[in-house]
DNA sequence: TTCAATACATCATAATTCTATGTATTGTTA
DNA sequence: TAACAATACATAGAATTATGATGTATTGAA
């Protein structure tokens, strides 16, 4: 991202998401999911994605398996129940949010989050 | 807000638009504008906004002229020519990240940002 | 065989807003 | 008229969070 600030508060957000949606991801498959699906925009560093993944572990939000390709490990996380209602809660607050910033900032776009 | 932390990178934003729109104002009137186009939600502190005020000064962005209301002062800030330039900048910077982060997280919504 | 990509990890740093604290004036209301 | 809320500015230290730098190791492609 240009402005890196800006993803401060979204981390935790994108990563429940997608998981909620995909079921079950590795950290590097999310990091490429991430850059793809933002165009190329959002390109999460190791150094946020992996403590970001063990820290939502901790609040037991994740939980994952290990899965062994050859000598290589990934670790497929999903969503506990915890996670998944945690999920609902933080999509909600990023939307909220970002009506708010629109009715701020931007108040003549058409910006309509049901 | 809920989460403070989706503010950040926002603050300068929303700085140089309200002052790009209402010409000039004096910090305290733009925490009561922000609270109040805000719906409540967003509360800038003192203790955000006046270093920031300043922070924005420093990089040349705003200038201020001193008014002084009985025995108060009140520091009426206003966009310097590289200031208005700037505005341009971070607001189109602050949509594109919202158009991401939309089509990242909501791809079913509406959301049109010109 | 060399290099890019895959796949994980940690630590110190940078950036930004908030909390706490401070000073002082003005308006309201009990 | 006394007390309190609101107005209006300010700064220093704390908290949070993503990044940069660095590290290990395997796999596939040129």
């Amino acid at each position: 991202m240009h402005n890196k600030e800006l993803l401060k508060g979204t981390l935790t957000a994108i990563v429940l998401k997608l998981l909620a949606d995909k079921g079950e991801m590795y950290g590097y498959e999310l990091a490429q999911k991430v850059k793809e699906m933002s165009g190329q925009k959002i390109l999460l560093k190791d150094g946020s994605l992996y403590p970001a993944l063990h820290k939502l572990s901790k609040e037991g939000w994740l939980e994952f398996r290990e899965e062994h390709i050859g000598k290589r490990v990934r670790k497929y996380y999903s969503l506990t129940a915890t996670g998944i209602a945690q999920e609902k809660i933080e999509s909600e607050n990023l939307k909220e949010f970002m009506r708010t910033l629109k009715d701020l900032l931007f108040p003549d776009f058409t910006f309509k989050l049901a």
